[in-house]
Order: structure tokens, then sequence, then C-alpha cells
DNA sequence: TTTAAACATGTTACCGATTCCATATAATTA
DNA sequence: TAATTATATGGAATCGGTAACATGTTTAAA
């Protein structure tokens, strides 16, 4: 149906080659040549296949991307900076959302091989997962180059982008002493999870570089949902000797953990002080007094797509692994104006 | 570097039609046969070329999706049910982030359009723009099918599918009188907007079919940004003859007024009652008394895909042009079991 | 036993580009 | 003026599959 550059050929009355050329600016073409085919590629409305190109020129210049929850913020974010990145080098996304599904995963990961992609960045949902880690390891001998966005696989070889959960949940700690804090809770997320055993051990260096003992009743363990916190913040808002500030290790458990605290009307932070780990911008800006630390989302994306890139252009065996970790970023409560709880 | 089909043919001692047999599951093979090539496929750990086959079959089986905000969830919603449908029908998406630029959106159709893609939906963001009418008419002529999402373009022939704005806002404000309210302040987003024209209509239909006259006074024009509506809700609670409900007609305008309600202290929806045209999460899970009128997103997702392919499937000139107009939903406070707000 | 249908496999053209190589002419340089 | 070199274009192979057609072998029906 389309035009092919056979047409554009055939009625520019030069060989297939000579197009070729003009098309991609090489060679020699003689300027009067070079306006007849461009004529004919106007008159036919000629767009050359990528299909065709890809096949023979063995580059598809596309990417693909894994993610397990496209409809969170927090991933699309990501996919943001990737595409902005991708954007500037004239690259393309094939996107596969898994639904948190390991099936799906692995099928995308089949998919990406058939299109012959050039390289794949994944937020892996099962890193620990053996088989998909066996085709990671496969897609890998193949010479493509993965990126992990904040996932760690243990024991691979793969390039990546990470958050220093560590170093988040120790700034946010820091943060709270430093404000005359010394009464902290913690609500972590599922123990079972890398990000959330981090985030506990930034949140214990805190107190005890500040001398400050570790009490084991106030660390709470949720699971990231957020009627786990929302249980966990009644309970500790019934304790005797209550903590004064609460370290809530997620997005949605910080939802949970307000809405105890909207319903109980208590202060924040009159009464109690609340940190967040990621942030709510639903919750900023109504103007709630909760303190964040933020992972630089559309960062991170745009750091694996760079990273990605770098090991793109390296032939063979050249790519090199290459791990970034990017520091979280306090926001704390007033300093993007946030207006004070009046709510007594 | 990857295996081809030639390789496996040879290893197996066959012909690649016959390689191509198995691979399609089409024709004669003997079983014996079958077991070589399958083998050496093993051996070779070979996958086809997605590539060499949409060249030689003359389909992709990849449909273009653009967005303007990746990063909305509204947005992502819409994906995600895209990519369901899709995953059930083995299509794969390339996806396009415009970051609302008229410029990223014309580049991505042009890709498209080189990568052969079967089809493509769009949730325009220029949908007024000539150029881009322009362009999306060129993709129509090759009779490639374009399914719009949520944004009409005017006097074209695309399929899409559409919220009905006008009926959301009829039975947000029937539910609001429904309540006892019949002082209802309403803030429209920018009117040069069909869906905030529409949704204005709606209210107004709604008043007007109770007998409830249509007071200048409470309408509001916001511009779907979230300061604009904290202004006027400020200017709302100062009025002397206060409406006793207000309805918000987009996401955004509703995180400020509720920033103006928090801030002012004022009791949702004992003092004052709140409607909001989509819906906030995050502000349902911390148990605001916020009612909406929620766009099934996750629905118009999987319904554009489905008239994409509808459209996918038929030949020539059998396309048809289908418009769908999707209800949103009501969504009441405390049909959700919200808590009441103690906060007084 | 002959004949047609089913089974099994291979040959070859084609999809739409790129690219190496060959060839011819024009412009420079020796 | 002859030898180079730059300019201009085309021929043909190639990328990795699919599919129409041809051909040979079994098997089953007449």
């Amino acid at each position: 149906m389309a035009a092919t550059i056979n047409d554009i050929a055939r009625t520019a009355g030069v060989s297939r080659t000579t197009v070729s050329r003009v098309l991609n600016d090489s060679g020699y073409v003689k300027e009067e040549t070079r306006e007849k085919i461009l004529k004919a590629i106007q008159e036919l409305n000629y767009t050359p296949s990528a299909i065709a190109r890809s096949l023979s020129t063995n580059r598809t210049n596309t990417i693909g991307v894994i993610v397990p929850e496209i409809n969170n913020p927090f991933f699309g974010e990501i996919i943001k900076g990737i595409s902005q990145v991708a954007d500037e080098h004239n690259l393309n996304i094939i996107l596969f959302n898994t639904d948190d599904t390991r099936d799906k995963e692995l099928k995308a990961l089949k998919i990406l091989k058939e299109q012959r992609i050039q390289g794949i960045i994944i937020t892996p949902t099962y890193p620990e997962d053996k088989f998909n880690r066996e085709y990671l390891n496969t897609l890998k001998s193949l010479n493509i180059p993965v990126v992990l966005m904040d996932g760690h696989v243990e024991y691979s070889n793969f390039s990546g982008v990470f958050i220093d959960h560590i170093k988040g949940a120790f700034d946010g700690t820091m943060a709270l002493i430093e404000e005359g804090h010394s009464k902290i809770a913690i609500i972590t997320g599922d123990m079972n999870s890398r990000p959330a055993r981090d985030r506990l051990t930034g949140y214990k260096n805190a107190l005890v570089l500040n001398h400050i003992s570790v009490n084991k009743r106030y660390i709470f363990h949720g699971n990231y949902k957020h009627e786990s916190a929302y249980r966990i913040t009644k309970q500790i808002l019934d304790m005797e000797d209550r903590p004064t500030a609460i370290f809530v290790m997620s997005n949605m458990m910080i939802l949970g953990c307000m809405k105890a605290i909207y319903e109980e009307n208590v202060n924040v932070p009159g009464d109690i002080a609340i940190m967040g780990f990621d942030k709510v911008d639903a919750l900023n800006i109504v103007g709630m007094n909760i303190s964040f630390i933020n992972g630089p989302t559309i960062e991170m994306g745009r750091t694996g797509m760079e990273l990605l890139i770098d090991n793109l252009y390296k032939k063979g065996g050249n790519k090199e692994l290459k791990r970034i970790t990017l520091l979280p970023k306090l926001v704390l409560k007033g300093s993007e104006k946030y207006i004070k709880n009046k709510c007594k």
C-alpha cells in the first residue's frame, strides 16, 4: 500500500541506491537529482520503512522498558525520565506493564528478544526469581545491555540505578532528631524487601550516631499497604510513652498513617511529627505538614537511560558494569511553604 | 551474532522453509523432523527475528500510544487498560510521552508511520491544532486505524472513547441536590476546553431540572491548576450567603480547594460538602469526606484498545467509525466507608 | 492395480531497505 | 595532455524471515 523506495526510484527515474543516498544524506548526489527525488517523495507521501531499515542495518533504535505498575506515578516518572533521554537520542520505547506478574515479565523479555531491541531497562518485580534471572543472563549473553532500576539482582552483573535507601532513611531520621525528637517511631515496609531493610538500617544508624538507644517498641513492621500503617498508627497514638515523631517508610503507608491521624484529630506536627519516605504530592498540596524523603524518580529514569546509551554505543565486550546510586532528597515541611495545620 | 533461521536449517539438515513451518506450526512436518529442528533451536538458543518476519508478512503487531503526561496516573491507568488488552492479543506498544508538546506529538506520529505500526491510540494535546489534524488525516489515509482517547477532534472522522462530561457533572450535581443542597458552587476548568464547558452544562442542567435558579455568583472559573481553586475556595468560604456545597471540576483543583478548606478549618461535609470531578486516591484513603465523579480510566484504555483491534482486523475501507462514550461513576462519601471528619 | 488425496520437503521469489563494488563522467593536478 | 581525483549513479548481494509453487513419497480409496 504505502510507497516504497522502489516507487520513488521509478518515479524519479533513478536507482534506489541513489534514493537511499538522499534519505541518509550520504555519498554524492547531484543537486538536480536530489530535488527530483525529494519531489517524488513528497508526491507519493513516502516514509521509509524502519522495519526494512532495521533488517538491513541490524539496528532497531528501540529499547524495551519493563515496569510492574505503570499507573503508579513512581514508575510514571521514571518512564518520563527515560522517555526524555530516549527522545534526545532518537530511540523508541517498547513498553511492558507486568501488573506485578512473573508470567508477564517473562513474556515481555521474550518479546523483546524477538524484537531485536538494543537494550532493556527493567524494574524487576521478582529479582530473586531464578527463572527470570536466568533469562536476564541469557539476554546479557546476547550482548544486549540491561539496566536495572531500583531493584537489586544479587550476584548478577547488571548495570543499574539505585536509590540509597540507607542514606535516605538516615537523613530523614537525622532531620527529626535535629528538630528535637528522640522518641521516633518507624513503620517499615515488608522486611522481605531489600529497601525496607536498608531503610531500617539508616534509621538505626542515625539514632546510634546521636546516642539515642534503639527502642524496639518503636519499630513497627508494616507491609507497604496503607491498611497496615493505619492500624499501626492507631496503635502508636495509643501508646503511653507515645513517640513524638513517626517515620513512615512508603508512599501508600503515609496515607494509612495520615488517615489514622486525621481520624484521631491529632495535630501535625504540633502533637506528632510525620516524615515519609516517598512523597505524596496530593498531601503536599493540600498542606499537610509532612516532610518527605523523596527518591529522584525522573532523574532515575534519565540516569538509567544514559547508562543504557553508554553501553549501546560500545561494541562487543567493552560494555562496562556501572551502578549508580542516587541520593534521595529531604523535603522539609515548610521548605515548600507548607501551611501550618490549624486543625486542633 | 544471534542465530538465524538458516543456522537452524543447516544444523537440523533441512531447508529453512521446514523450519519456518515448525515455527509457525503450519503445513506438514514429520514428527521426527520437527524434533530435530526443535533440538537445534534449543541448542543455538534461537529466537526468530520479529523484524524479518514483519518485513515479510507486512504486519508488525505493534501499536503506537501517545500520551501527554505519562506520570499522571490518569494516563497511567489508561495505558494500563490498553496494555492489558494488547497483551491478550499479543500486540506490542510503542510509547510516546509528549510532555504536552506539539513538537513531540508530531515527531511521535512521524516515527510511528516509519515503524509501520498497525494502529494508534492518541490522547491529543492539541486537538484543535491544524497541523496535527492534518497529520492524523494523513495517517488515516494510509489506512492505519486511529483511536482518540478523551479528546475530541472536531469535524474529523476518528473512532474514539470519550467520557460523558455532561452526564457526569449532572449526576454529581443531582447527588448534591438530593442531599438537600440548593446553594451549590462550581469551580470550572479552563473554559476554552470542551470538557470544562460540558461539565458546566451538566451542572446547569441538574439545577434547572430541579427548579433551582442558576446563580451566576456561584459559578467560578478556574483553570485546572490547584492555585486557582485555592484562591476561589477562599473566596467562596468568605461569601455572606455561602454555598453549602462546592463542585470542583478537576483533579488538581480538588487539592487546591481542600488546601483552603484545611487551612480555614472547615468541616466537610458538616460545614460544606465537596464533590470532585476526577478522583484523588490519596484524599480518599486519608479519609476526607469528598465525593467524586470518577472517569473510568482503565476501562477507557481497554475500550480504546478493543476499538482499535476491531478495526485492525478489518481490511481496506471496512473500518467503521465508532465513538464510545463512557459514563463516569459517582462515588459518594461513605459509600466507601469514608470516616467522618472529626476535625472541628 | 491404478489413481487420487494426504503427507513431507525443497526451490525460489519477495518484503524494503542498505552497502559494497563497479563504472562513467567531470574537474583537478602534474 | 595525460593521469588523478572527485563527483555521480547503478548493479547486485544481503539482512532473516514467509509463502506460493513444485516435486516426490505414502497412504487410502476406487
